[in-house]
DNA sequence: CCGTTAAGTGAGTGATTACTCACTTAACAG
DNA sequence: CTGTTAAGTGAGTAATCACTCACTTAACGG
């Protein structure tokens, strides 16, 4: 698992707001924090790597923690939203026939994005590390996680009888926490779990997510 | 999410040979390199908690690292390995109608493991969140995954036509990945995105796993 | 040419770090 | 009573930590 970032993208708009060294500081943070973690890299270490003083670091961030938060607010912001976000609305505007359908054009389309050099892996793993440490951090991707207008798109479904009939928070938490487990999996903890993974193994996932194994799920209702 | 610990589970075997003060220092360390990290956690800190003086630990272990590494090998042992192993054979040496009457079976004995107070979730933290740092863990955790004897119980469902004609190991990827990615994040990373979950949510968990979302989910293989 | 301002510097500071070592204590065999 | 061994101690150490501050540099308006 190979360390590259996209800045323009994690710096988004900020980008022209920004000396050079700014940047350069934010870039060795976010590398230095992707590799070794927030409480192992040392500011002097994001200083050497940004070649500047440790001193100019200070000037922007009045703590270690306050760069930190300031990064993660950038890749949430410009990476990790945009990953769940784009396209979503062109897919929305669409009929699907079916679930599957759907998520095929949705899951393919972040596919090639990953594969792409446009997605900073480095931004989602700098963010995904720290997660447990921090309730703040936790709550602010679960929001973001909960607003997106999936269950729009099952209501739609579900309303062509092309969906099982469960209330849509639990499907959407259900497809959501599947997508978000696979990549934290498959990107932060797991990787050579995954190593020899077909170019087709996707599509085993996507029809795995929209129907399932079973040769009877013939889409009966759950009883509790 | 509580910090609670059963420690005669997470010793094992060893528990005999050690002393007061070496289950004092394991204990301590598991505690706090669950809450706050390993490079977060000072050995003085594992002391003062454990009522042991700081030499005291390094009478045992050579280094901070060697300290965390014999924890995390108890903890894959004794806890997460009997976690996914347990009763594994017993419901082997069942027929079962489906895969979904399977998993009902491996997957609510494991939820009751979880909820009463026997599962050590500390234990479970402190490895998962040193995963990323550590790419011999990443192994080690792997290679007990790939271990499991799943393949087993998908080869008896598949010929007897109950399961879909895919390769054996991409199922299993499948399943597991979907199983550790959904603790994963239950546990570590955002457990308030679950926190308003209902009794019967893991039941559509289940079946969303054995049988998916889709209506006509009736099994027609993948193309690619 | 001067004055102001913002960006950047790097030696320095006190606190904290993992780890050491000379030492005490206690149990037990001969 | 003596000698040996193992368990445990805690003051001490060099290194590293996040952070400070007096300072330089450069750009720009009047």
């Amino acid at each position: 698992m190979q360390i590259e970032i996209n800045f323009e993208k994690v710096l988004g708009e900020k980008q022209k707001d920004l000396t050079e060294k700014q940047k350069a500081i934010i870039k060795a943070a976010c590398l230095l924090f992707a590799q070794k973690g927030y409480t192992a890299t040392s500011t002097r270490e994001i200083a050497q790597l940004a070649q500047v003083a440790e001193g100019t670091i200070f000037k922007n961030y009045a703590t270690k923690d306050e760069l930190f938060l300031a990064i993660t607010d950038l890749v949430i912001e410009n990476i990790i939203e945009p990953f769940f976000m784009t396209g979503l609305e062109e897919i929305f505007a669409q009929t699907y026939n079916s679930l599957e359908e759907a998520l095929q054009a949705i899951i393919t389309n972040r596919i090639q994005l990953m594969q792409s050099e446009e997605l900073p892996v480095a931004a989602i793993k700098l963010v995904v590390q720290e997660l447990p440490y921090r309730p703040q951090l936790q709550s602010k991707v679960a929001a973001m996680l909960e607003k997106l207008p999936l269950q729009e798109i099952l209501k739609n479904l579900q309303e062509q009888g092309k969906l099982i009939d469960w209330p849509l928070d639990v499907m959407q938490k259900l497809i959501m926490s599947s997508i978000v487990g696979f990549l934290i999996t498959k990107i932060v903890m797991l990787p050579q779990f995954f190593a020899h993974e077909l170019p087709d193994y996707t599509q085993y996932w996507i029809h795995f997510i929209a129907g399932g194994l079973s040769k009877q799920g013939d889409g009966e209702k759950c009883e509790n």
